[in-house]
DNA sequence: CATATCCTTACAGATTTCTGTAAAGCGATA
DNA sequence: TATCGCTTTACAGAAATCTGTAAGGATATG
C-alpha cells in the first residue's frame, strides 16, 4: 500500500476526517497536509528534493480565497504543476463537484487515477479509490459510471471554451474577434464565432447568448 | 464542559473530523453520529425518553437527498423538531452557507446558540464556539462580525429577481413583458425593465446581459 | 394649490445578435 | 487535373439590445 501521501484540502474538519481514515482504516504511516494550493505545492517539492518523494496526493478542487494571495487557487493547477514535476505520481481528487462534464474532463485532461464525490459514503469511497489506485486502476466515481447519461456529454474544444469565457466577460463578437486575431487564434472571423456559438446554441438548447452562459455556469464548465 | 453531543453530517469524512476534534481537542466522552436528519431525530428522542439527553447538537443545514426518504430534509427541520421536545438544548450550525442574511436568520428565528463557517479555520472556530456556547454566550461567526463588505450587499428585489430569471432563462425583454402582465406583476413595460436591469449592469458593473447573468450565477444569487 | 420628486411608460436610434445564403479556400482522392 | 467534402469567410436582413430623452402619473410637502 501506499506509504507517503499528501492531502490538499483547505477545510480543516474534512481534512482532518481524511486523515482518520488514511491512518485508522488504511493505515498509512506517513500522511502530510496542506491547507492551500502553494503549502502543497512547497512539501510536495520538498518532498521530491529529498528523494522522499510522495506516492499519492488527495486533493480538494476549489480552495477558499483569504488573505493570503496565492500563485495556486484551485486544485488542477496543484496537480498540473507537480505532475509536472513528477509524472508518475498518482492523483485522487476529492470534491464537491457531481457533474459529470467535469469530472470526465479531470480523467481526460489531467488524467487523475481516482475521484471520489464528498458525500454520504465517502469514506467506502475514498478507501475503495486508493486501493484500486494503488493496482494502477483507474478509478471513476460511482456518480458517473452509474449514470447513462454520462454519454450524453458535449465535447467542447479550446475556442469553444475561450469563446463562451468571453462571451460571459460580456465581450461583444466584434471584441472576441480582435482578440482572437491578436493571439493568432484561427477560425477568427465574425462568421466563423457566429457558427461556433450557434452550434453551441444547439447542443445546450439555448435560446441566445445569455442562456447558453447561464446553463454553461449552471453545469459546472465554466 | 459537554459530556453528551450529537453530530448530524451527511458527509462521513466531516462527520469523522468533527468527532476527532470532539474527542481529541475538547476531550468530550460520549458523541453520537448521524448521517440523516431522521436519525439524527430518532438518536435524540431516544436519549431524551431514556433521562440521558443531549445537551449539544452539532448539525449541517444541508442534507443530500437519496434513495432513503427522510420525513426531514434540511438542519433547520431537525433543530425545530428537537426544539420543540427539548427546548433548552443548545445547537451550533456548521455549514458551508457564508451568506449573512441567512446566518442572521438562524440565530433571529431560530435561536442557535453557534454558528461555524465550514473554511480553514473550522477547527479553531468549533472549538472556540463550543466553549463559548457552554458559558451560554451565542457565537456568531467571525464571517458575520468581521465582514464589513456585508454592508457593501447589493439589494435585489423581487422583481429583480424574477428579471435575473427569466434572463438566465434566454426570454427577450418582449417575452419577459408578457409574462409580467400575465402575472400582473408591476412595472412591466419593456422600459421600465431596461431600466432595471441597467440599473443591475450599474450595481455589478457588467458589460451587458449575458456577463449580468454570469457575474450573478458566479455570486450564487441565482 | 403649486411644486418637487419619484416611478412608470413611450419612443427613437445606434449597436449587437441571430440566422440565413453563398462564395472562397483547402486537403484528399481518383 | 477535376471533383468531392469540409471549413472558413463575406454579406445581408430581421430581431433584440442598449442608451438616451421626454412625457405622464402618483405621492408628499410646504
Amino acid at each position: 500500500m501506499f506509504t507517503k501521501v499528501l492531502v490538499a484540502e483547505d477545510y480543516e474538519i474534512a481534512n482532518q476526517g481524511i486523515i482518520k481514515i488514511l491512518n485508522d482504516q488504511i493505515g498509512i504511516s506517513h500522511i502530510e497536509e496542506a491547507k492551500y494550493c502553494d503549502d502543497a505545492y512547497l512539501k510536495f517539492r520538498k518532498a521530491h528534493q529529498d528523494d522522499s518523494p510522495f506516492e499519492l496526493l488527495i486533493t480538494d478542487l476549489s480552495f477558499k480565497e483569504d488573505h493570503k494571495v496565492q500563485t495556486r487557487t484551485s486544485g488542477i493547477e496543484l496537480i498540473r504543476d507537480i505532475r509536472n514535476i513528477q509524472p508518475d505520481i498518482k492523483v485522487i481528487v476529492y470534491s464537491q463537484e457531481d457533474r459529470p462534464d467535469k469530472i470526465n474532463m479531470l480523467f481526460e485532461k489531467y488524467n487523475i487515477n481516482g475521484y471520489v464525490c464528498k458525500g454520504q459514503d465517502a469514506i467506502k469511497e475514498l478507501t475503495n479509490c486508493i486501493d484500486g489506485v494503488y493496482q494502477e486502476k483507474i478509478m471513476f466515481p460511482k456518480a458517473l459510471t452509474d449514470n447513462t447519461n454520462a454519454n450524453q456529454m458535449v465535447h467542447l474544444d479550446d475556442l469553444d471554451m475561450i469563446l463562451l469565457e468571453e462571451l460571459a466577460k460580456g465581450f461583444t463578437k466584434k471584441e472576441i474577434r480582435l482578440k482572437l486575431k491578436e493571439q493568432k487564434i484561427t477560425p477568427n472571423s465574425e462568421s466563423s464565432i457566429d457558427k461556433k456559438v450557434s452550434k453551441l446554441f444547439d447542443d445546450f438548447k439555448a435560446k441566445n447568448t445569455t442562456h447558453l452562459v447561464a446553463i454553461v455556469k449552471d453545469l459546472g464548465l465554466l
